[in-house]
DNA sequence: CTCCCGTCCGACCGGTCGGTCGGTCCGTGG
DNA sequence: CCACGGACCGACCGACCGGTCGGACGGGAG
């Protein structure tokens, strides 16, 4: 239980590992766990499905590798964004910014991590690592915000539905594929796209949030 | 009423049909299109599989029925909203707060409409009348945001995103069941956590939206 | 009474699901 | 040279999938 035989990443094989995990990822973006077949997986990748067993235990699995290594990434994005900010605000907006190039570098990130909001597929054994880094995620961003309010620099909300209404205003909104284009009429993952949400998101807590001092 | 003219339902039999609705609803909210047999259904409504095929021609149906009454009930507490209001802030508010109450009156309502706004189920001809629904659901908030802002009683910002940006701030947040009540530490539907939750949505919409005439 | 029709059922169909198994191929170390 | 182990494959398993079919039951109309 406390260290497996082989020490983390061999990396002996990136290649179809991270291929599988990528196929992986868009299929289950775009379709959920029970709408994607281990077969569908396998021969996406080129791959037997036997080859995408010895690779991962279980179709479970899989899938909570999928989710950790995405919700890895969106870490270190606000790892690195917390660091660089100088003020409660300013870390706010930085937030923001590096969650939505998070979520916009892979079009299948904001579906996923959407999926893992609201679908019931917790207590399953194989999903809490990902689920742990994900509790940091919003950790930090609830940190964040608890600490701009202590300091003045924030209006005073309550905290948890602040957070539930930043996700809401940037994962949400990445996550609404082809609905999403055809409510804009435009893709949605268009530069002038993105930088319009951004402007809006950060608009929007500006004003709801921001204590003005000048 | 000895011959009355058949222009209305039939309802003859009111039980089993809206009871596999009912079922079905639950069961899509939470397992999705995919997570979810014809067997489940029919097994937890109590009737055989063929009985539930009786009912609805096929799965896909099925699933449409579900959203297309969901969307209904949603669409009608919005008109009447729409035509309770007086100015366009009130208008927005209550929109708001009537959501919110749809929402929260059938707890599988938010996980439903939020799959239905990021799944790629659509081109399903199936899903049409459905679709045409929630088009208009959102047709009548988009309206009621651009009449605001051209009376000068709405701050202006782009509609679309607005619309997203609610969406995300009602439905998101109610459809977050297990995960929501483990980041809040308490049932997200209980009557004090949704005033809260209206709270917070309204006041945030008024800060960033309206405009301030006194 | 008979006939019909809406409601519902058990049994069954071809196909797909997650997962297993035996075995092949190949690079590496002795 | 051979032995070994990781990567990979085709064939197969029982369970389950959406959907069909023939018939049972019961109440209302002729």
């Amino acid at each position: 239980m406390t260290g497996e035989p082989d020490v983390e990443e061999v990396e002996a094989s990136p290649s179809t590992r991270e291929k599988i995990l990528d196929t992986a990822e868009s299929l289950y973006a775009r379709f959920g766990f029970a709408g994607v077949g281990m077969r569908a997986v396998a021969e996406s990748v080129g791959v037997s499905k036997s080859a995408l067993f010895h690779h991962f235990p279980s179709k479970r699995e899989l899938w909570a590798a999928v989710h950790e290594r995405c919700f890895l990434e969106f870490d270190a994005r606000l790892e690195a964004a917390d660091a660089r900010a100088h003020n409660a605000y300013e870390r706010l907006r930085l937030f923001v910014e590096s969650a939505i190039d998070a979520l916009v570098e892979n079009p299948a990130r904001a579906p996923l991590l959407l999926r893992s909001l609201f679908e019931v597929d917790n207590d399953e054994p194989a999903d809490q690592a990902a689920r742990a880094v994900l509790q940091r995620v919003l950790a930090r961003v609830a940190a964040g915000l608890e600490h701009g309010m202590a300091s003045g620099e924030l209006r005073r909300a309550p905290v948890q539905h602040t957070v539930q209404t930043l996700i809401g205003m940037t994962v949400f909104h990445f996550a609404t594929g082809d609905f999403g284009e055809e409510l804009f009429g435009a893709p949605l993952y268009s530069a002038a796209e993105i930088r319009r949400r951004k402007d809006h998101v950060i608009d929007f807590i500006e004003r709801a949030l921001r204590v003005t001092t000048d």
